[in-house]
Parts: C-alpha cells; sequence; structure tokens
DNA sequence: CCTTGAACCTGCGGGC
DNA sequence: TGCCCGCAGGTTCAAG
C-alpha cells in the first residue's frame, strides 16, 4: 500500500493525536508480522510520552521520552489508526496501544508484511533496516549525477533501479511508474543505456511528484487510509498506473502493460521511448 | 559481485 | 451462489 507519499500522510495524521501522549499500555495481539514482534516491545514503550513522529524513506519513527524509539514499516497492507478506547477491535488489528487521553493507537495489516521494532537511540543508528537506505528522494545527495552513477554499469530495467532502496529509499511501483511517464522513459528501458540527462530529469521528477502526491495525502488505489482513515486523492492524477486499457491522457494511444520483475510496469508507447 | 524469481500473507474482483 | 485464478501499494533470500 504505502509509498513515502501515503507514510508522510500518515505521520502528519499521527501528530495531533499521538504528540505529549503517554503510553499505558501495549497489547501484542499477532507477533507473527515480516520480522516477529519482539516480546519486550511493550515494556520498552509502557509509560513513555510521545516527544516526536518522523518518516524516514518509507519507515515511520515515533519517539519517545526516556531514550526509545518506536519503529513500523506498513508492508502492503499496514494501517496506523488512531481511535477512540469504545470502537470495537477489528480483524488484523496486531499491535493495540492504550493512551493516557482515553485513546488508542491500532496496528493493522491483514497481509502482515509490516513490521515494529522498539529500540534505544543508540540501536536505531545501527539497524540494518535503516542503514542499508539509500537517500531519501527530497534529500540534495539524491540528484541527477547519483543518479546516474547508479545507472552505471546496470543490467537492469530502470523501473527495477527505482525501486531499489539503497538507489533511493521511498519509490514504490506506483510513484516508480508516475515518474518514468513525466519524464517519457519506458520502465524496461535498460539502466545502462539512459543519458546524463534522463538521470537528471528522472532525479528532478522524483521530489517533485512526490510533494505533489503529499499534498494530495496520497494515493488510495484501494484501502490506503491515514491515521484519522481518510483517503488519499492522488489516485486521479495518476497517468499510468493500473491504467492498462485506457487511453492515454496526452495522446490517443492506450495504456500497456508488462510484467518485470515479477511486478506490473505500466506505460504509453508513443510517450515513453 | 549481480540479477532474477519465489516466498511471505490475506482479500478482492472477474470469469465460469 | 460458489469456486478458482490472478492480482495487489514491499522486502528478503536463494539460486543461477
Amino acid at each position: 500500500m504505502p509509498e513515502l507519499p501515503e507514510v508522510e500522510t500518515v505521520c502528519r495524521s499521527l501528530r495531533p493525536h499521538l504528540l505529549g501522549r503517554r503510553i499505558l499500555r501495549v497489547e501484542v495481539r499477532q507477533p507473527r508480522l515480516r520480522a516477529p514482534v519482539a516480546p519486550d516491545l511493550p515494556a520498552r514503550l509502557e509509560g513513555r510520552t510521545i516527544t516526536a513522529i518522523h518518516r524516514r524513506a518509507k519507515y515511520i519513527l515515533i519517539d519517545l521520552d526516556g531514550d526509545a524509539v518506536w519503529l513500523f514499516h506498513l508492508g502492503m497492507s499496514g494501517k496506523l489508526i488512531c481511535a477512540g478506547k469504545g470502537k470495537e477491535r477489528r480483524k488484523h488489528d496486531h499491535i493495540v496501544a492504550a493512551l493516557d487521553d482515553g485513546g488508542e493507537l491500532r496496528y493493522h495489516d491483514p497481509r502482515r508484511f509490516g513490521l515494529s521494532v522498539a529500540v534505544s537511540r543508540a540501536e536505531l543508528k545501527t539497524l540494518p533496516l535503516l542503514s542499508r537506505l539509500g537517500p531519501d528522494p527530497m534529500e540534495r545527495r539524491f540528484n541527477g549525477a547519483a543518479l546516474y552513477a547508479a545507472t552505471r554499469a546496470s543490467a537492469r530495467r530502470i523501473r527495477d533501479l527505482l525501486l531499489d532502496q539503497q538507489v533511493v529509499a521511498g519509490l514504490g511501483n506506483i510513484y516508480a511508474n508516475e515518474i518514468l511517464f513525466r519524464v517519457g522513459i519506458r520502465p524496461t528501458a535498460r539502466a545502462r543505456r539512459l543519458t546524463r540527462r534522463q538521470a537528471a530529469a528522472i532525479a528532478a521528477m522524483t521530489p517533485k511528484l512526490l510533494r505533489d502526491a503529499i499534498r494530495w495525502c496520497g494515493t488510495s488505489f484501494s484501502d490506503y487510509r491515514d491515521a484519522d482513515d481518510q483517503r488519499g486523492e492522488f489516485q486521479n492524477h495518476l497517468r499510468v498506473y493500473d491504467r492498462h486499457g485506457e487511453s492515454c491522457r496526452v495522446c490517443p494511444n492506450t495504456i500497456k502493460r508488462v510484467v518485470i520483475g515479477n511486478r506490473s510496469a505500466f506505460y504509453c508507447p508513443s510517450c515513453q521511448k
């Protein structure tokens, strides 16, 4: 479900509910996520107060007093929902935290591809999950030169390179495809065939498109929702993703779907070369 | 080292 | 109505 714009939207919607709140109790109802939830997770969180919420790529980091950080990755179907205590538990509510204002924070994830970890600040710095990530797309160190360097000697297709979180951290299949449409490059193009100019165009378009998607609160393609259960609106601005068989928005051609790297890629055969 | 494909899960929509 | 198939916003690991 969630790529960088959706994760950023979730962070923003969490803050009004969570900042300054104390965590009273954490219940792990299903520990079997992508990585098993550690048995000591509740003990590391209970009694602590939430001081800040940030995002790194597709990870959500909740800072607590007393040197603790609560980290989430939403996988494909994960949601963080803030709810009043009266609301009944739903199937797949795997982690439920009770807050000092009577509210709750729930981690809900039918497919269980997400994960949740509680660590100290020192442990956070050494977490392989985060230390393996490349630059966020909004950082200055992600630029045309860096992307061009990553494309050299790469036999991979450019769509797959953009999904590699070590190259740039935060893109997923929707935005990788949308970026490539907007710069006129086919997702199937071999990375090493790109020119310096094309790499620069992709690197410039990436933060631009992501900011635009954040402005629309992300893409609610099927089930993505923020912490208030609100939909995003960027699905109304997609030009190629999941539009195969439909007509291109800028030319008379039909959008095509191909499978590369085991995942669908979408493009317009005449707008993208 | 690099690249590809399968695996991890559940749910939904389409075709029959 | 029900069953089977393919597909899904992500990541990791094994095999070649």
